[in-house]
DNA sequence: CATCATAGATAGTTCCACTATCTGATAGCG
DNA sequence: CGCTATCAGATAGTGGAACTATCTATGATG
């Protein structure tokens, strides 16, 4: 077993593939614990910090995450409170690009605030992934392709189906250690496997509907 | 009606809230073609601009895409090969991050490629999106949380849903003429409102599970 | 004891999406 | 006709983001 703790920064560097000076630039900016520092020009890192400096690369690789975004998450996997729904709901919040705007078409916001009803989510309206729904749904009358809305159902459908199964893998899981990491976790890395699974999906849809060969 | 064609660039950039130097800056880009010019320093810009303008700002805005690679896109959106298949495949290619990436994680690949037997998909194990199924798939194992590749096939039941409504879209509304654009703006946007609404749903069903007063 | 790695600080780099400025030239108006 | 606003096209500059490089001590290691 190579699991030692407690390495120096260069081990680490190599262990992850991620350069010296970006580790530390990392530690600047607040994404990860500086080492312990064992004397005045020598700190250990643990497996913590790899582990940590991973889920770093992933965000930033996978998800496509702004440093500054993931500042803010990891300050939530970090936060001290665990209660369940909490937890997820503060992990979630942080990972919605958020849209300055205010008021932009009425009738997207409306739209969206009927889904809902619709739907009989227990959400606010004003929860910032409406919001985000609410400017995609602009976006769609900006340029001309209002009637996409009309997917709005399957597409809701099919977020059900992924939000069980998110739900279920935490259930059966996830510990309440790193709960919030788990949810971080599946959040960005699901997007990315749905936006890819998705694409496969068309893929394979148009090549039976306007078949070739 | 305010349907006036042939505007100025000034009127354009009121239309449109896009800044003059920023169009022309599209316009330097490639992603704008240049108005017609009326006198050597007169140029006329029809419906057509605007409307292009528009796909733009919201592929830039909510879809995130970088302007290399709207400039990609709306290629294929002007290419004159108009298969639908073809169409369908190119444009939805462009719109996949792409990973320079060889072979990292043998096991992840494996996964996709059973998950894509499992399915009956008929697409290449090679495609741009697969790889960035198995990147996904590779980054959760780094990061400690394989398991959560246990999602894969409500992801992709999922998945399917959604493209059989983006079909259904295709075929039900759209045109030849304007079909690429179509698939483009549902593939971008549609990417958005989708992960908008896994929030919405997965907020919900952990209010449900977890609830709050 | 000589060399190497390190901490911590500061400064520099590259890329990206704009934004500003400048030089003529024309439009449109009175 | 003259005046001002607007424009095309070219070049240069800006600000933010994510690094990357250099420097100074200082301690680790063989």
């Amino acid at each position: 077993m190579k699991g030692e703790r407690a390495v120096r920064i260069g081990e680490l560097s190599r262990r992850t593939g991620v350069p010296v000076p970006t580790i530390k630039y990392y530690v600047r900016e607040g994404l990860l614990s500086a080492g312990e520092l064992t004397s005045p020009n020598q700190a250990s890192y643990s497996d913590a910090h790899e582990r940590r400096l991973r889920l770093i690369r992933a965000l930033l690789e996978v998800g496509g995450l702004s440093v500054a975004s993931i500042r803010d998450v990891l300050g939530a996997v970090d936060d001290p409170d665990r209660s369940v729904h909490k937890v997820l709901g503060e992990a979630t919040d942080r990972l919605v690009p958020r849209y300055a705007n205010g008021d932009e078409s009425p009738a997207a916001r409306e739209k969206v605030r009927e889904l809902i009803a619709r739907r009989g989510w227990r959400v606010d309206p004003a929860h910032p992934a409406a919001e985000a729904l609410t400017e995609a749904l602009a976006a769609l009358e900006r340029v001309g392709h209002g009637a996409f809305a009309g997917v709005l159902d399957d597409y809701a459908s099919a977020a059900e189906t992924v939000a069980r199964a998110d739900l279920a893998h935490v259930g059966r899981h996830i510990g309440l250690d790193d709960l919030v990491e788990g949810v971080v976790v599946g959040t960005v890395i699901g997007d990315a496997m749905l936006m890819a699974l998705r694409r496969l999906a068309q893929t394979d849809g148009s090549s039976r509907a306007y078949g070739e060969g």
